[in-house]
RNA sequence: GCGCCCGUAGCUCAACCGGAUAGAGCACCUGCCUUCUAAGCAGGGGGUUGCAGGUUCGACUCCUGCCGGGCGCGCCA
């Protein structure tokens, strides 16, 4: 149990013996260390309820918890806080129970229920961008952390692989190579194994079919065209498609390895193609698709909404599938195989009503009980400084494989300076230089909150200094330096806590109501937050205690398990945003 | 037009369910590498939380109006 949660306790059943609701003895770290260390707020707000004097009512409750060994200081202060110190002794053995647990004290919030998480979200056929960054790692993180957290997770990337632009890249291949048998209607087949193009010719491709689509309508009805005949089975087109999903996923599984974002699912709109027709038909025969102006549709609207809500299409009027289509069969198909009790999508914020449509069709239809959490976890846009959409100096798109190797030169490029790890092998350097300059780039976009809008700053996100992720990294590197000096020493049977720890310990007990927090938010920001609070504790600690040099060995073995507890949930804070930690740096 | 989101220090961002003196980083200023990695530490200046009301013991937080910005709104995703 937490050691807030042994608080709320004690202090509810204070409030409780009061003839009060135990929920107002709700404890938490104050937010005044100068004054106390815990505070609980309770008593304004009974007072409130039972138009009583906050003051008084405190007193009750502090007169109930006064006999109570844990605590070294009770007080009341201004209106009525309830300020609470916990003695040296209580905490220093908190802490060890911490420190023997391989999960730094937090016990698991869920027992196993299944939970989607989409994220991700590459289309196909297209080169991945930072704007990829954040669907990536805030999703990977969300993963991570609810794994831990005791839910049996399931990541998909769910790419983008079924839609019109898939039919402007095949017409506009089409166009350029008429030869390839995958446009000959009369061709019986074997289609080649081997795709005729790679990764950086279907990249050129895809912005080139885009372009001439918008401007020309022609060229925009062929793409139309093709896309239905994909979705319909033309097999030459999807001979064709099979080698764009193919070529595409090795690039993008490149991309993610590089970031450390891992997915259990590699999934897709088109895996759910043959759930489409049963899912409309049963729709249409239940009465909630329609047709409307040639198209089949299901109408999401309320009679109490205050905004007009277009309904979900999931025929258009040429009979190609859209994105809601594919959306919503998803949803029939997870719920068949994983029968999930959440599914979270992390989705650019921009796709908000779209989501509402298909959440809506889907609890209308039953196709999503009403006991299944269905999340929209939007997050903001990253814009330029100009407060646009980033686009580079050039006007294009930054690649994700670019920022990852700017980041790692960065690094290198630091380590080379400062004349660090000069021993290691040139790999050695250059995986060092990886993990920094990815922790860099995960850090600086994660710590952002998830769903407002952000800068995107190069310099910023490759920053080194100050809130960053190789911060993080640096104060666990050296701790693992001073355990690696330190040697192998018996743990401590108490800790002996000072003016100079007591600050790191206490902050090292609010991991637990932190990861709630996170999972309750689907917020990995919050977690970044508490990194950066236990890195810079620690290396205050680190810069004003001695600790190897300490002659009292009894302080001395307390100052290095507080120091080897610190690195524990440095490790697993990193390891929950998928951040690895090098031995030096 | 309707709807959603945002407006906090020079810049970029935090602030838990309404709590005490609104916190960080960058930038700027002052100290600190003959003690465990200076990617660091200690300290300093910097605020009418867009504006105006309201709710109450208490408002960055909730409500109303206004100003400013972003996004979305039927056959792209």
């Amino acid at each position: 149990m937490s050691l807030i949660d042994k608080l709320n306790e004690i202090v509810g059943s204070a409030f409780t013996a009061c003839g009060l609701s135990a929920e107002l003895g709700t404890v938490r770290v104050s937010d005044r260390p100068d004054l106390a260390q815990f505070q609980c707020n309770g008593a304004m707000a009974a007072a409130k309820q039972a138009k009583k004097n906050p003051r008084a009512v405190a007193e009750e409750v502090a007169a109930g918890l006064s006999g109570d060994p844990l605590f070294s200081k009770i007080e009341i202060a201004g209106p009525g806080f309830i300020n609470l110190n916990i003695t040296d002794e209580a905490l220093a053995k908190h802490l060890m129970g911490i420190a023997i647990d391989d999960r730094c004290g937090v016990a698991p919030l869920a027992q196993g229920e299944t939970v989607v998480l989409d994220y991700g979200g590459p289309n196909i056929a297209k080169a991945m961008h930072v704007g990829h960054l954040r669907a990536s790692i805030i999703g990977d993180t969300l993963r991570r952390v609810l794994s831990f957290c005791g839910y049996k997770t399931l990541g998909d990337v769910h790419m983008g692989d079924w839609g019109t632009q898939i039919g402007m890249v095949i017409s506009e291949m089409a166009m350029r190579h008429p030869e390839w048998p995958y446009f000959d209607p009369a061709f019986t087949g074997p289609y080649p194994e081997q795709s005729p193009f790679d990764m950086a010719e279907l990249e050129a491709v895809y912005p080139a079919a885009a372009k001439v689509c918008k401007e020309d309508e022609s060229r925009m009805e062929q793409a139309r065209q093709a896309t239905v005949e994909l979705q319909n089975g033309r097999p030459g087109y999807r001979a064709l498609w099979r080698h764009i999903v193919d070529v595409s996923i090795v690039s993008m599984k490149a991309n993610f390895a590089a970031l450390n974002v891992h997915f259990d699912l590699w999934k897709g709109e088109a895996d759910v193609h043959d759930l489409i027709a049963p899912m409309a038909d049963d729709l249409k025969a239940k009465g909630f698709a329609v047709i409307d102006d040639g198209a089949l549709v299901v109408p999401v609207r309320n009679n109490d909404d205050s905004k007009e809500i277009p309904p979900l299409i999931l025929y258009k009027r040429d009979g190609a599938v859209m994105y809601g289509t594919t959306d919503l069969a998803t949803l029939v198909e997870r719920m068949n195989l994983y029968k999930p009790s959440k599914i979270v999508y992390v989705v650019d914020q921009r796709q908000n009503l779209h989501f509402e449509q298909v959440f809506r069709a889907a609890r209308l239809s039953g196709i999503a009980p009403a006991d299944v959490e269905l999340t929209f976890a939007g997050f903001g846009t990253m814009n330029g400084p100009d407060g646009k959409p980033f686009k580079t100096r050039e006007g294009g798109i930054l690649r994700l494989e670019d920022l990852i190797a700017m980041g790692r030169d960065k690094a290198l490029a630091r380590l080379d300076e400062a004349e660090l790890a000069q021993d290691a092998t040139p790999e050695e350097r250059r995986a060092i230089a990886h993990m920094v300059g990815v922790a860099a780039i995960k850090f600086a976009d994660l710590q952002n909150q998830r769903q407002v809008d952000y800068v995107f700053d190069l310099d910023r996100l490759t920053s080194f200094e100050g809130k960053t992720g190789p911060y993080i990294l640096y104060q666990a590197v050296r701790i693992k330096s001073l355990l690696r000096k330190a040697g192998e020493g018996a743990a401590p049977s108490s800790l002996t806590l000072q003016d100079g720890d007591r600050k790191l310990a206490l902050l090292m007990i609010e991991l637990p109501e932190v990861l709630a927090t996170v999972v309750r938010n689907y917020t990995p920001h919050v977690l970044c937050d508490y990194m950066y609070r236990l890195a810079q504790e620690f290396s205050s600690f680190y810069g004003n205690c001695h600790i190897l040099s300490e002659t009292d060995e009894r302080l001395k073995r307390s100052r290095l398990q507080i120091c080897r507890m610190a690195l524990s949930q440095l490790e697993l804070t990193t390891g929950l945003l998928g951040i690895d930690v090098p031995e030096r740096m």
